[in-house]
DNA sequence: GCCTTGAAGTTACCG
DNA sequence: ACCGGTAACTTCAAGGCG
């Protein structure tokens, strides 16, 4: 019979000691979970022969050398970067003999290199049946006795012919879960050896909502009612913030030493770490959105809280907000112990919430890159570009290379022009539309077009990038160029798709998440190229976009002023003039005549203010809204305080182009600051730990506080966020006075002259000084309103 | 010994 | 663990001065 199913998840067991048996875990559109068995797939990768040497007869030498690992043994055709070749392709009983045979074979006289024998075999089957997780599959199947097997599923087949994919864009009915736990931590960070689970708390997208809370500190019903929960609602997706680098561990931890079984997967299977660092729960999509939520710039320190809040989901002010060192004592007070309830209540439904938000895109990028569900947002961008590469590879028939390690290598990249300072008004922002994946398809730079300085090519037959002469065959098209077209135009389809279609339908929303994760991929290809780390790197291809990128931007920028458009700034792929709409369309024209690319109007400022710093700029818009671009306002690493002094001060400026009613704004924040009457959440200085904290050299503020919490008990890790307060003390050195800003309860200690010298001041001068406002003038005490004062 | 200066280290941004 | 270009801050040691 037909089988369709929307593949969750996928992974093979080995049955009858030499059997390899693929698992696709999936949901069918009558709400079935099943599992399909595919019993007919065998690992192989490929040989390559050293030149000269006959691959015919090294296939019959490893086909003797390795007669009872080796299944078959045959000589195929290949392309590798566009140059066609014979490889020997060697197939294996199991997956586990691949990385075996491919270090023997390795050492064999006549063996150049071995590839693809590093490819999960799973990913494997994907790949060679064309088939994709987080999409809709078809297969000729029949159907087991589901008892044999003692799975939790409805049903169990077996796969008569290869499976298929289907063009569906809808969704199945997924069962999604969510979960927090909350620790006992006494001691700074909770230890599973000694510390309980307190909370975990539940949701499911079907309306459950449960807490399982310890007994004081006895959390065995509390792990054995989670696991009890999760078998019984069985969940397709299971969701949590940061759950791959705590709850998992912490809980399995835990479950060990209770000796409990957190048997929770499809195949009664405990969680166990696999590829990328994540938990696999066979059968099921255990996704962690603490991932995701890295990628949201936006939001500068990604708590649970924070992240929900930016997304809509639930505001910090209409949940209680508990600091993480505080849980234990929330749980030992009585009175306590309903806000630390309704805390992991707040937690849990956020992370739910989240998923609403998170997921559809997180679907839309497995089905295109081709990565499972629960791998994707621990795969690097770089590397979900590379799978979706690698597929593409298979389509052509090209050898995936292997992974290298290889040197740094920098190149040149875009140009930055120096602004033209102080107020505009009327600016129109012109951008490229995709700059570098166009150039790289229009000049067909690409790996395997490449050409080689020592090699001799007549010149009509190459592109020659300016600059730096790296030259590309215009002929046959590259990889590049065939996958980027391939995703540009797949955009463009379903961009079209969606216009016929209500905004408010759920199609709708699917189509725009698969056309973003299209953006995305697209986009991070010229970075990827550029990457030491890629499969497909090659230097010379990103030097080359960026050397198209710099004469096509500046030969616009001189087309611009040659028609009289004031240019005022650019970056990289845009550029912003006077908005003159004629000479604007003109200018459009002639990109497009000259370049063949599209450049389109992105926006316009009424009005526009630059410093004399590239990338740092405000803009007001038409519709009142305030764009701040790079300055303080928008970066992490400064006080709310300074922050909101800056934006208050862009609006007075940009609204009102009044620099004194500024100045009036920021002496009275000053005041209030040295009367006490800020709160100190907003004097909190929140900096990354870019790397582990002994490897530092420099004795900065947050490296100083970072060592205090750890002293205290407190585990830190690269990547995270510390929170600090500059305090009052004899030393001159900041770093000396920053202390965790948890710690400090008390405003009397905190040094007010540096919140104003060093926060304050600078991000509001950073914007008046243009308008010759001295420091000065911020801090003295007279009151001055007209340019007569200014002047005295 | 004190003050100035600039390099080095570091973070976070832009596109 | 995707690129290079850029601004800006803090620390720290060298250099200048007396």
């Amino acid at each position: 019979m037909k089988v369709r199913y929307w593949l969750l998840d996928i992974n093979y067991g080995v049955i009858a000691g030499n059997i390899p048996e693929i698992r696709m875990w999936g949901v069918t559109p009558e709400n079935e979970r099943i599992v399909v068995l595919d019993r007919s797939f065998r690992p192989y990768f490929y040989v390559l022969p050293i030149r000269g040497y006959d691959p015919e007869k090294l296939a019959e030498k490893i086909k003797n050398m390795f007669s009872t690992k080796i299944l078959a043994c045959e000589v195929v055709e290949k392309r590798f970067f566009g140059k066609p070749l014979k490889v020997v392709k060697v197939i294996c009983q199991v997956p586990p003999q691949v990385p075996e045979l491919r270090e023997d074979i390795k050492r064999i006289r006549g063996v150049e290199d071995v590839y693809e024998a590093d490819i999960r075999f799973y990913m494997r089957y994907m790949i060679d049946n064309g088939i994709y997780p987080s999409s809709w599959n078809e297969v000729e199947a029949e159907e087991l006795e589901k008892t044999v097997f003692r799975w939790n599923v409805d049903r169990v087949f077996l796969a008569q012919g290869p499976p298929k994919p289907l063009q569906l864009s809808r969704l199945p009915p997924l069962r999604v879960l969510a979960f927090d736990i909350e620790c006992y931590n006494p001691r700074g960070s909770p230890n599973p050896e000694i510390d309980p689970v307190i909370i975990i708390s539940v949701k499911t997208n079907k309306g459950d909502e449960k807490l399982f809370t310890a007994r004081d500190h006895e959390d065995y019903l509390v792990i054995k009612e989670f696991v009890n929960e999760v078998q019984r609602f069985d969940p397709d997706v299971i969701v949590g913030y940061n759950s791959n680098k705590f709850d998992w561990i912490y809980l399995l931890e835990r479950a060990k030493k209770l000796r409990i079984k957190l048997n929770i997967a499809r195949n009664n299977e405990e969680p166990k770490q696999s590829v990328y660092g994540h938990f696999s729960i066979i059968g099921r999509a255990n996704v962690d959105l603490y991932d995701l939520a890295e990628e949201m710039h936006e939001v500068k320190v990604k708590t649970l809280e924070n992240v929900a809040e930016y997304l809509g989901v639930m505001k910090k002010s209409e949940r209680p907000l508990i600091e993480g060192t505080e849980i234990y004592k929330y749980w030992d007070d009585n009175n306590l112990r309903k806000t630390l309830m309704e805390y992991a209540l707040a937690d849990v439904r956020s992370t739910l919430g989240l998923s609403d938000k998170i997921l559809p895109f997180m679907i839309q990028l497995s089905s295109i890159v081709g990565l499972p569900l629960d791998q994707i947002g621990t795969a690097s961008v770089g590397r979900r570009v590379e799978w979706y590469l690698m597929r593409s590879a298979f389509e052509y028939n090209e050898l995936i290379p292997n992974l290298e390690e290889r040197p740094h290598v920098s190149y040149k990249g875009a140009i930055v022009l120096e602004p033209k300072k102080g107020l505009h008004e009327n600016i129109a922002v012109l951008d490229f539309s995709a700059m570098y994946p166009n150039i790289m398809i229009k000049y067909n730079i690409s790996p395997d077009t490449y050409v080689e300085p020592f090699e001799t090519i007549e010149e009509e037959k190459v592109y020659i990038t300016p600059e730096v002469g790296h030259k590309f065959r215009k002929y046959p098209d590259g990889f590049y160029r065939k996958v980027l077209s391939r995703l540009l135009e797949a955009r463009e389809k379903i961009r079209s798709q969606m216009k016929r279609l209500d905004p408010r339908s759920l199609e709708y929303r699917i189509l725009d998440e698969r056309q973003k994760a299209l953006k995305v991929i697209a986009n991070a290809t010229y970075g990827y190229c550029g990457w030491t780390g890629a499969r497909w790197y090659k230097r010379e291809v990103a030097e080359a976009t960026t050397a198209w990128g710099r004469t096509i931007i500046s030969e616009t920028i001189k087309m611009a002023r040659k028609i009289g458009l004031e240019v005022i700034y650019g970056d990289t792929d845009s550029i912003f003039v006077k908005n003159v709409p004629e000479k604007v369309e003109r200018l459009i024209e002639m990109v497009k005549e000259r370049f063949g690319l599209r450049i389109k109007p992105d926006k316009i400022y009424i009005r526009v203010f630059f410093t004399e710093a590239k990338k740092r700029y405000c803009g007001l818009l038409p519709d009142g809204r305030i764009d701040v671009v790079g300055l303080e306002a928008v970066r992490g690493d400064w006080s709310e305080l300074a922050k909101e002094v800056q934006e208050k001060v862009i609006e007075i400026i940009l609204k009102y182009g009044d620099p004194f009613k500024a100045v009036d704004y920021v002496k009275s924040v000053i005041k209030k600051l040295e009367r006490g009457e800020i709160s100190i959440s907003k004097l909190i200085i929140w900096k990354t730990l870019s790397k582990d904290l002994d490897k530092y050299e420099a004795h900065t503020a947050h490296v100083v506080v970072a060592r205090k919490m750890v002293q205290a008990g407190i585990r830190l890790h690269k990547g995270d966020k510390i929170g600090f307060v500059i305090v009052k003390g004899a030393s001159q050195r900041i770093s000396d006075r920053a202390e965790p800003y948890f710690l400090v309860k008390d405003f009397s200690l905190i040094d007010v002259n540096y919140y104003i010298e060093k926060q304050v001041i600078p991000a509001a001068l950073r914007i008046l000084g243009y308008f010759g406002i001295k420091e000065s003038l911020l801090k003295s005490n007279k009151k001055q309103r007209s340019l007569y004062d200014f002047f005295q």
